[in-house]
Parts: C-alpha cells; structure tokens; sequence
DNA sequence: TTATTACCGAACACATTGTTCTATAATATT
DNA sequence: AATATTATAGAACAATGTGTTCGGTAATAA
C-alpha cells in the first residue's frame, strides 16, 4: 500500500518554475521594481553591445540603481544572465497557456508541422523583444540558452516526428538533426528579415 | 589590350595567408619560441576552462614569458584567440595540400559525398588537438570560426549540391541548411565519441 | 504605530588590464 | 669576429572593473 499525502500531490503540481513566479509576484514592490529596472538597462545594453563588455557600472547607471543593490539581487553578472534568460524562454514557451487559451501547448496540435508555425508565430509577435536580442552580437548566446528549450521539448514530443524517419538512422543522431534544423531555419530566418511563415514550414 | 607584369602575376598567387606564413617562417627564433609558447599555454588552458574566465596573467605564467613579451605579440587577448583560430583552421583546410598530395583540396574528389569524408577523416586524425577545441567549453566559439570556414567551401561548391536541391527552396536557404546540417552533425559526432564516417555520410 | 526590510552611496580591498622603462641576452649584419 | 639590432625579462605603473561592507534613510509589512 502507498500512502500520498495531499503535500505530495501538491508538490507534484508547483513545479520549480511556477514556485518562482509566486515568489516573485509576492515580492516587496521595491525589490520588483529594481529587479525590473534592471532587466530592461540590461536588454538595452544587450542590444547594444557584447555581453562580455558590458560593465556592472553600466547597467546599475542605465538601471539608476544602487551597486549593492545589484549585488542584493544577483551574485554576480552571469547569475544575471542567467536568470534573464529563464525568464525569457519561459516566456516565450508558456506564453500560450496563460493568455490565448486557443491551443494549450506549442506542440498539442494537428501533426508536426504546426509546431514550427506556432513558434514562428509567436517570434513575430516578438514579446519581451526576443527578436532584438536573437539577432544581436549576442545571438550565438541566447540561440543556445533557447536550442535548449527546443530540446525539450524534441525530446517530449518525439514521437511527432518518428513518422518522417528513415530506420537506419541513429535515433540520438535524428533528434540532434531535428533540433539543429529547427534552431539553425530560426536564425536564418530571423537573419533574413522573416519570409512568411508556411514557406518555411513545408520544407 | 591589358599589360600584366611579373609582379602581379607574383601577387595574384600570393596571397595574404601564405604571406604571413612566409613572415612567421623568417621570424627571429626567440619570436617563434614565445609565439609557440604562448599558443600551447593557450590551447591548454583552452582545454580546462571557459575562454573569459582566462587570464593574460595566467597564459603567461604557463608560457613562462614576460608581460610586456605578451602585449608585443598580441594586441589583446581577443587578438590571440583571433591568429590562434586562423592558424588552426588554416592548417586544418589547407594541410591536405601540403602534405598527403593523394588529393588537392577537400572538395574536389569524385561527388558531395566524398567532402563529408574527408572532413571527418581529418578530423579524427586530430592535428594540433582540434577535437579537443571543439568538445572543450569553448565549442561554441571554435564552432563559429569552424562555421565561417565552412561557410566559404560550401560557397565554392555550391554546385556539387544543387543536386539534390528542390527548386522550390530558396538558394540562401538551402545554403544555410547545407552548412548548418555539415556543422552540426560534426557537433554531434565529436560529442558522441565519434561513430565510423561512411554512416555520417550516407545520411 | 512599530518593526522589518530594501535601498543608497560611499568607501574599500582586490584582481585584471595594458603601458612604460631599463638592463640583458640572443640574434642579425658587416 | 666585432658590432649593431632586436626581443626579452622584470618590475613598476595607472586605469578600470569586481564584489563586499557599512551606517543612515525611506518604503513596506505587521
């Protein structure tokens, strides 16, 4: 006999992700408005120049915001970074269950194809200036924090694509095929300056 | 009629590359030394940690050289990371040409299929530890310059994989798709412990 | 109202960068 | 072989950036 308390199914419900969205709408205005402040000099800064020339200096002057107070809120610049780019991708990938409520998930749709419509669709629409920061100096950054997410959800939704696959191939092999094909079709298009959506799926 | 003299017949097959091979042959044997030492204190602390997080301190203290010996040769370290990657991706493309003679140049052998091979091929020979580059934290970065060489042959010999080619894809596209897929695919070779070569290929 | 907490701003020690200098030793030139 | 040239070591240097600490102040929570 297994015994589960209501503490496991809830635990099992607020994943890590979610656990940070509270903590953070719970946050003292202050702490969220200096954490704001410095997330937008940040994404100013990144759009501007190299991630590896940008000075803590610069963003708390950009940020109008004190230097232990950066320090307060991130350990150091990467620990920056890094909780940027959560936020970032957690957008971008959860943005559908919380607002359009038309389709759930990026990949719960007809077949296989709809999966890159949706994403494109969603890069055009451009939230939180994703587009801005995947076609800067930095792009080769963030293009591996986001090949990351795609990964996952390759990974979940694998199956989609078994259809498509020759037998002799190596399945570690196609799923890396899979996803290279996918993250590298998104840098040339948004490279490019972004043809219509469909075009790119078919191929 | 055109008038052509001996030294532009000498220039147009000197090129800027062989030129500073030539300039790097008759330097002072104390150059050569430190240049030699700086670059193998440099591939191998490469090799153990992230390229930012690398010290000028720390590359001449491996190398046992003066400071002021360092910022002689090189401008910054950027400038090093920039002539170390030129001179490592040279010898990678072109040391088929000086050495082997049993075929010219990567890409001309019988079809596309061939290109993919002799990559590999060299690749696993491991000249100068370039496996160890690629697979090393610094990936990324020497991806990149991998990339940009790729992105040239591919260039020249467009024609080996038009092909194969649907005439509804757009060329820049499939050129994307061609240097992505070959980059890629290495990426995963490399990280996977290298499978035998034809199978890669046949893909 | 009171207690808590985040903030500012300044000062601080520390590390890294890139420059400049002189003396010395290895090369090149004649 | 003698001399001129050039690269190097080593140390000192200013300039910049990092991350910490502190006491006072103002906003927020209780």
């Amino acid at each position: 006999m297994i015994f589960i308390s209501t503490y496991d199914i809830i635990e099992l419900f607020i994943t890590e992700q979610i656990l940070k969205i509270v903590r953070r709408k719970n946050m003292d205005r202050r702490q969220r408005k200096t954490r704001e402040a410095i997330f937008n000099a940040f994404t100013e800064l990144l759009s501007e120049k190299d991630f590896n020339q940008i000075t803590v200096g610069e963003i708390i002057d950009n940020a109008d915001v004190g230097r232990a107070t950066f320090y307060s809120h991130f350990e150091t610049k990467d620990f920056l970074l890094k909780e940027f780019c959560e936020e970032l991708f957690c957008h971008i990938f959860d943005a559908e269950n919380n607002s359009g409520h038309e389709h759930k998930h990026i990949f719960e749709c007809d077949g296989s194809q709809s999966v890159f419509l949706h994403l494109l669709q969603h890069l055009q629409k451009n939230d939180n200036n994703v587009l801005a920061l995947l076609s800067s100096q930095n792009n080769e950054l963030f293009l591996r924090y986001f090949r990351s997410n795609i990964e996952i959800l390759v990974e979940e939704h694998l199956a989609l694509f078994e259809s498509t696959r020759d037998e002799k191939i190596p399945l570690p092999f196609w799923k890396n095929h899979i996803v290279s094909t996918f993250v590298e079709t998104i840098r040339w298009w948004i490279n490019n300056d972004m043809k219509e959506t469909p075009e790119s799926i078919t191929e």
